[in-house]
DNA sequence: CAGTGGTCTAGACCACCAG
DNA sequence: TGGTGGTCTAGACCACTGA
């Protein structure tokens, strides 16, 4: 049962560290979203004014107002001005992230194996392909096509194309790594992407890899991913086994 | 292609309203997205610094910088410490946001119709739904499926259920402004919702709405939706036919 | 009416990047 | 070394809510 005063974990609040390289306002969000997660503060309670708050922490009032704002756009806070600030009745989040499988699958501590199927440079890459990379009809690009498993059970195919220079990362690197944490160990830090989600029949190729019949059910995404200094790095087409993976997210309205 | 020098096209910027209750961080957030959609600040362009900015606007910096990241927040500008703001070099964006149905197919100006296939209170709802809801078992609530097509096509089966309190909202509410519009207008503030989407053969029932063939890929998106006090407010599972509709979004790192 | 969040200002110092 | 965005402060006024 939500309390009724105003609610705050002030005890949670004793390590803020001002020398720490992480912000005040990334600190104080986190211990916040630890106190909703570990249930000290319960669905419904109403939090202490924003106010009252900073000055309890000795912060001033914008540091605490973006702290509380991250979460509120994690959706575990909903505010309402003239009311005051909530925790949200129930949650099973999972912010929108600009995240790899690779890395999904990892935080979820699910054994993962990648078998690389294709890794070679092409100059026939489809034009949706390189209309999206920024690049020539027949420039050469980087193509890679992998088969991801968990527990040894087939579950997606990962198609991509990149810049031709990123075509020395090697095989090994991405049965390992992941493509992203590759990229990422390469100085790319990718900043955007747009997605597409559908679904369709598998082709027979499809089929057989991921351990289905032709025309069975699968999810895919499309993804164009850019890096931070706005230039297309990665388009991926991917292809899920729809009883093994889905896409979960949070949305919060602004 | 980009401009060398940075680039700022202050005369967009001369109807600033400073008596609007629309906040000015918005009107210079609209504005500055309104450059770069109709190519007036074209991919790859540097933007003048934001201090810069700021002096020319006779705002604030953190006004000037509140904008600037609504923008960054839609995937359409990069920023990078020491660098600068950029113009992403392609985009096709689609924030990510809590919308409808039927909203995202007006927007397109689509034309859509809906028909009501159930519509009334259960006791016998899936605990599944009950136990998102955050009601009793056995407890009354309100069902709703739904039909909807466009240009007289089948697209999707929606199918919702909602607080028992929400059973006044009528066929023809339903028929003629969607769900969440039928909920805003009774004075529902959707929040924060979390989602999941996934893909599964159809029912022979569904494939028969839609026409299909039974074991034909469907798209599924199940939503629990929250409103302004964090309370569960809608619970729906959607299916849609996967060549007539795709979920878009545009993904930002932080 | 008192209390809440929403907006806005005018500074300050720092971390990072390019030349 | 100079310029950029990232963080933080200490105030102010306003808009909305509920009693």
């Amino acid at each position: 049962m939500p309390r009724d005063a105003p609610v705050w974990p002030a005890d949670r609040f004793v390590d803020l560290d001002r020398t720490s390289p992480v912000p005040l306002y990334h600190q104080v969000a986190a211990i916040l979203e630890g106190c909703i997660r570990d249930g000290t503060l319960a669905p419904g309670d109403r939090l202490e004014n924003e106010i009252e708050v900073a000055r309890r922490l000795n912060l001033s009032r914008p540091t605490v107002r973006r702290a509380i704002q991250d979460v509120v756009d994690k959706g575990l806070l909903v505010r309402r001005r003239g009311i005051g600030t909530q925790v949200v009745r129930s949650f099973v989040t999972r912010p929108v992230e600009l995240t790899s499988l690779y890395d999904d699958l990892d935080r979820a501590h699910v054994r993962q194996t990648t078998r690389v199927l294709e890794h070679g440079v092409t100059t026939s890459a489809p034009a949706e392909v390189t209309e999206r990379l920024g690049v020539g009809d027949e420039d050469p690009v980087f193509h890679l096509r992998r088969l991801r498993c968990i527990d040894g059970a087939p579950m997606a195919i990962l198609d991509n194309h990149l810049p031709a220079e990123f075509a020395d990362i090697t095989i090994p690197e991405l049965e390992t790594g992941g493509l992203y944490r590759n990229l990422s160990s390469r100085g790319v830090v990718l900043k955007v992407a747009n997605q597409r989600i559908g679904a369709r029949g598998a082709t027979d190729d499809e089929a057989h890899r991921l351990g289905l019949e032709p025309g069975a059910p699968l999810l895919t995404m499309a993804r164009t991913a850019m890096d931070d200094s706005g230039r297309a790095v990665e388009v991926g087409r991917h292809c899920y086994r729809p009883d093994m993976y889905a896409f979960e997210s949070t949305l919060v309205a602004r």
